[in-house]
DNA sequence: GGTAAGTCGCTTAGCGCTAAGCTAAATACA
DNA sequence: TGTATTTAGCTTAGCGCTAAGCGACTTACC
């Protein structure tokens, strides 16, 4: 009888324990999935943030590049649709946009069909950044997750964490 | 044969299918965990400030009065120790320490044992707030987690996430 | 005991974001 | 048709953070 797991402790069993110390009336089960949460968020950004750097851009910018990308061609959304999209105000948009045009990874134009609004297209270099970025991205990604667990558990982990996005995410406010 | 669970799609999912689209070759596994704590971490980030809001402390504040409220007492530590656990540069606590230190609830006081350093204490006041806010985001996590997911579920979710952390946090750069 | 190196908290400049407000253009309504 | 509302993207002010660098002070080493 072998335990399969050496249950080893992280840092936020640690966190648990100082508050079960100082407020053991306090129920902190929940401590142990959104700290959780948290923590790997934060990890694994900084993590793609230098996994970007090497291409010249940030996170943000990825995720501007990357959605265009998505969209299939002709590669064009407007600053509406990325801003929506991204949850991001059309003020923080707009900046993104502009440093992304700086470095002619975009470019914008102007609708044919509302004279209000743009067309933001990625360019040639665009794509070809934004190709071999999101293959770098996936790849910080994936390592960290075999590292960590079998093909399995990564199953059974990303089913989990779907369930719970659907009642967390969804819930308009 | 019933399935127990109608898989139902999220908005990681959908994002998947379009990579699949556009770039079939993308082994994007990964994303199915990753994309998914990015967006809870987010999502759950905003459920908490609200519930800080009605106390007049933002998540960053709140954070630091935790801090010092699970050392336990005297809930004394200096900005130093605050700042490397919160994983915070000196200035950015600076700011915080500021701001809460306006707000009455923890004053700053000299070292004296080393006169470059201080302490920093939770005031009568602040040791009230926090053990309310902590009660408040506990509560507003609990909530999210229960309406997804049974005990035992939790426990699983709790598991994997703890050792994907190990193996994802800890690689010092 | 004197000097070099390290550490303390703070200041400043710069970055990226939000919130609020702007003008121009499109749309809905009487 | 004219007027009111909505929507487009941009600008500005303010916030909270990092990175870099400061003076004050402590520690390590010869």
């Amino acid at each position: 009888m072998s335990s399969p797991q050496p249950p080893r402790k992280d840092p936020v069993d640690a966190i648990i324990e100082q508050w079960a110390a100082v407020r053991p009336d306090l129920d902190t089960g929940a401590m142990e999935v959104f700290g959780r949460i948290s923590r790997l968020a934060r990890a694994m950004g900084d993590r793609l943030e230098k996994a970007y750097a090497g291409l010249g851009i940030g996170r943000g910018e990825f995720d501007v590049l990357a959605t265009l990308r998505r969209a299939g061609e002709p590669y064009t959304l407007s600053p509406r649709q990325l801003s929506a999209t991204l949850m991001l105000t059309t003020g923080g948009m707009t900046g993104r946009l502009d440093k992304l045009e700086r470095a002619a990874l975009l470019r914008r134009s102007p609708d044919p069909h509302d004279r209000r609004g743009l067309q933001v297209t990625l360019t040639e270099k665009g794509l070809d950044l934004v190709d071999r970025a999101v293959g770098a991205g996936l790849a910080a990604q994936t390592e960290a997750l075999t590292a960590a667990l079998d093909t399995e558990r990564v199953g059974q982990l990303a089913d989990l964490l779907r369930d719970l996005l659907l009642t967390t995410e969804t819930p308009r406010s």
